[in-house]
DNA sequence: GGGCCCGCAGGG
DNA sequence: CCCTGCGGGCCC
């Protein structure tokens, strides 16, 4: 049996101890959920590398038509901006002087896009682009009008104009009574996602200093010391656990877990912090991190179930069965959707039935 | 794939 | 104005 490395031992008991955790705050009952629509075969892996917009001096205006062909598609009303975006010219400095293929750049971006933008009319709204211009206030708590359960965006930013989760690349985002938001992007290997709850890393005890001789030129490190509540994130959301505010949480695409989007950034909806903690992280010398145990609020659409056609992340040879981690895909062809018991007007699920 | 550099929005 | 932070692009 192939063995398992110190940090993979680590990650597994913390993970176990995570979820006994959520367990014993009775947060592991069943998640209504829906599956994510099959990915086309073959097809663009197309992670959100769809964001190039590196358009800036050779416009096509073709690319608008071209989108919405491309796979016999509507794109949403709300999505043809882009064209003038104001921001459009980020980076053009940094491309000038260089030898681009814009003929093959632009029908690569064409075709994730499109890909992104199908499979997300099957499964929920898809958001603002980036470059839009904000409509609401990110700094409220609860929902944001307008703004349906299991929106999609390609990348944070979009997240950030539609007032989901205002920071670009942050983890959490808050206020005097508690965090407004939060992302589930993997940034920490041993949380624990089971859908209806979750485990959350707190920030910080993460020298910026990254790399040679450019310091801080990196916006994460690995853990170089404790954290504490003193930090204002992880303040902020130990006050949710005690005004239990709503929080928004997005899920990103490598958040490793079945609820995971496979691209993009999906909004999922409000979730209450039950309970924080101090515990030793997943991290070489075992520094201190701020833990979270969140639960999502009744009453909303159910979840997406990433449906992904290989690919598995590797370990999963077969042994250290009992582990949790984060179960694979194990059924086929359970289909519990439907379920919600929300009202509001039972959109935001018509899925399935896609078929490549 | 990893390394590095980049800009940006938030908060002090 | 300073600093941070579960991005993202581009290079190798």
């Amino acid at each position: 049996m192939p063995q398992l490395s110190k940090y993979e031992l680590e990650r597994e008991a913390n993970i176990a101890k995570n979820k006994a955790l959520l367990e014993s705050l009775g947060l592991s009952g069943p998640t209504i959920e829906r599956k994510e629509a099959p990915r086309k075969k073959t097809k663009a892996k197309a992670a959100p590398t769809a964001s190039k917009k590196r358009k800036a001096d050779s416009e096509d205006p073709s690319e608008g038509t071209t989108l919405a062909e491309e796979d016999g598609e509507q794109p949403p009303a709300k999505t043809a901006k882009t064209e003038d975006a104001p921001g459009g010219v980020r980076r053009s400095s940094r491309n000038a002087g260089k030898s681009i293929d814009y003929k093959k750049e632009l029908k690569t971006e064409v075709r994730s896009l499109s890909y992104a933008k199908e499979r997300t009319l099957k499964e929920g709204k898809l958001g603002s682009e980036a470059g839009a211009k904000r409509k609401h206030n990110p700094k409220q708590y609860g929902s944001i009008p307008g703004v349906e359960v299991g929106t999609w965006w390609e990348t944070r930013e979009g997240c950030s104009v539609d007032a989901i989760h205002a920071p670009w690349v942050g983890g959490i985002s808050g206020g005097k009574d508690g965090a407004h938001s939060v992302a589930l992007s993997g940034g920490y290997d041993d949380d624990v996602d089971l859908g209806y709850a979750f485990t959350y890393t707190g920030s910080g005890g993460r020298d910026l200093k990254g790399t040679a001789n450019k310091p801080k030129n990196l916006r994460t490190a690995p853990q170089s010391s404790d954290q504490t509540f003193e930090n204002n994130f992880n303040k902020m959301l130990k006050r949710s656990a005690e005004t239990r505010k709503p929080v928004r949480v997005i899920r990103g695409y490598k958040l490793k877990s079945k609820y995971a989007p496979s691209e993009g950034y999906r909004y999922d909806g409000l979730y209450v912090v039950e309970k924080a903690w101090l515990e030793k992280g997943l991290n070489p010398k075992g520094y201190l991190v701020c833990k979270y145990a969140f639960k999502r609020l009744p009453n909303q659409p159910p979840l997406t179930v990433r449906a992904l056609n290989g690919e598995g992340s590797g370990e999963a040879s077969g042994d250290k069965e009992g582990s949790e981690g984060e179960e694979e895909e194990g059924e086929e062809e359970n289909e519990n959707e439907e379920e919600q018991k929300g009202e509001d007007g039972g959109d935001a699920t018509e899925a399935e039935a896609v078929e490549a």
